[in-house]
DNA sequence: AAAAAACTTGACGACCGTGTCATGTTCAAG
DNA sequence: CTTGAACATGACACGGTCGTCAAGTTTTTT
């Protein structure tokens, strides 16, 4: 929590290739590890072991556990907004929507433990998320908040409150990454397979876009 | 993991009163620990400071901290499948998924803690979660499966995966509990209020049932 | 009222995880 | 080739946690 400066200097300087690699290495294994044991749960004997490092090595890149964790939410931030970029107000809404919710159950998928890694955080009530990256969200949140509203403006949407309208769509596709053992326990399955996330994006789709009990 | 025996006399015999008490103040403390720091995170100690007692008196109803783990879990199977009961062949549809919707959000409103540490395990892959309780959690979601598909049978519902419908009606309300720090920071709120809650089950209901986007 | 069972408690030991240190090795540059 | 910086590593100190123990106190039973 408090202590930040140590290979500083090496870190600004020319970055070497050697720091790039390992650092990459350290981070690759500590979100699996952060993703399945949670922060206490994790070591950093086993960070080194899974990265294939000594253990004091990973000391030499990091001054503690709490910034490798520190480290990997910085990254992932990132990834959040990608899949928000088809909501633009040029496209129309049901195929925007239906190609947010392919994008995001792909990312669920492709990035199983990240998003794990996240929802960890999240749940644990983003203890580590500075008011920065907390602002950041909320922000690229805000902004497709205002495409949706002027979807309905324009009267190609029904009325619904754009927020809650997200929220919706952020769970169900992360459920399938969070939960994915429970979701393939309700499926019967061993594990999920590509099929299962396919079935899922049509079902979802069709839900959002027409609801399922026709009208009256 | 293995040791489970200890007190087990007690607990079979006259099941006195002061052991019901203590017990209840150790779970009750200790869901809300594991919830916000997770089972690593917990330490026995403080379960012992919240629920009031000393540490040893801890250890002379539980024989180790997993096994408190494991009661937790325990109870909180049992409020599964509560909100499930609106699922009945004789309702309609729309009235029961709506009326669906409202119990589960208030229950995530209401049992928030709970839900968190819930979610957590899922997250973790259910490591604490045993043969016959997820079992259980598979059966009861089978029946209610079958239920929508009856509806479906008799032209109430569009066709739908009941299984991924289930799974979206879970992700989108417990999100309010399990991420309401991330729900509250895009709404602007500090902390999420019964309104909120009010129209994030308004905007769902809407969806689930009638779609976002008119009708081609 | 006496004995037994259930409960409560402070002190303690063994273990383990974080983070440090001093020393050795590889790399980049003059 | 030499020199200094970046990198790698084994051993260790320190602190804290799980779980135990033996000895007390209260409640229940006979």
């Amino acid at each position: 929590m408090t202590k930040t400066k140590k290979a500083d200097a090496a870190q600004e300087a020319t970055a070497p290739r050697i720091r790039a690699r390992n650092e990459e290495r350290i981070l690759r294994a500590a979100v699996g590890l952060f993703a399945d044991k949670s922060f206490h749960g994790t070591h950093v004997k086993e960070i080194a072991k899974v990265s294939g490092l000594p253990k004091t090595n990973v000391y030499y890149y990091f001054p503690t556990k709490e910034s490798i964790y520190a480290a990997v939410i910085e990254r992932l931030i990132e990834g959040w907004d990608r899949a928000f970029e088809h909501i633009v107000p040029e496209r129309e809404p049901r195929e925007a929507i239906a190609a947010y919710i392919r994008a995001k159950l792909d990312y669920s998928r492709r990035h199983a433990t990240e998003s794990r890694f996240f929802a960890n955080e999240i749940l644990r009530g983003a203890q580590f998320l500075d008011r920065r990256q907390r602002q950041h969200i909320r922000e690229v949140t805000d902004q497709r908040a205002h495409v949706v509203e002027e979807w309905i403006r324009r009267g190609q949407m029904t009325p619904v409150d754009p927020r809650h309208f997200f929220i919706m769509l952020w769970s169900a596709t992360q459920f399938y990454a969070d939960f994915g053992m429970l979701a393939a326990d309700v499926l019967g399955r061993r594990r999920l397979t590509r099929k299962d996330f396919d079935a899922a994006a049509e079902t979802m789709t069709g839900i959002v876009l027409d609801g399922c009990c026709g009208h009256p």
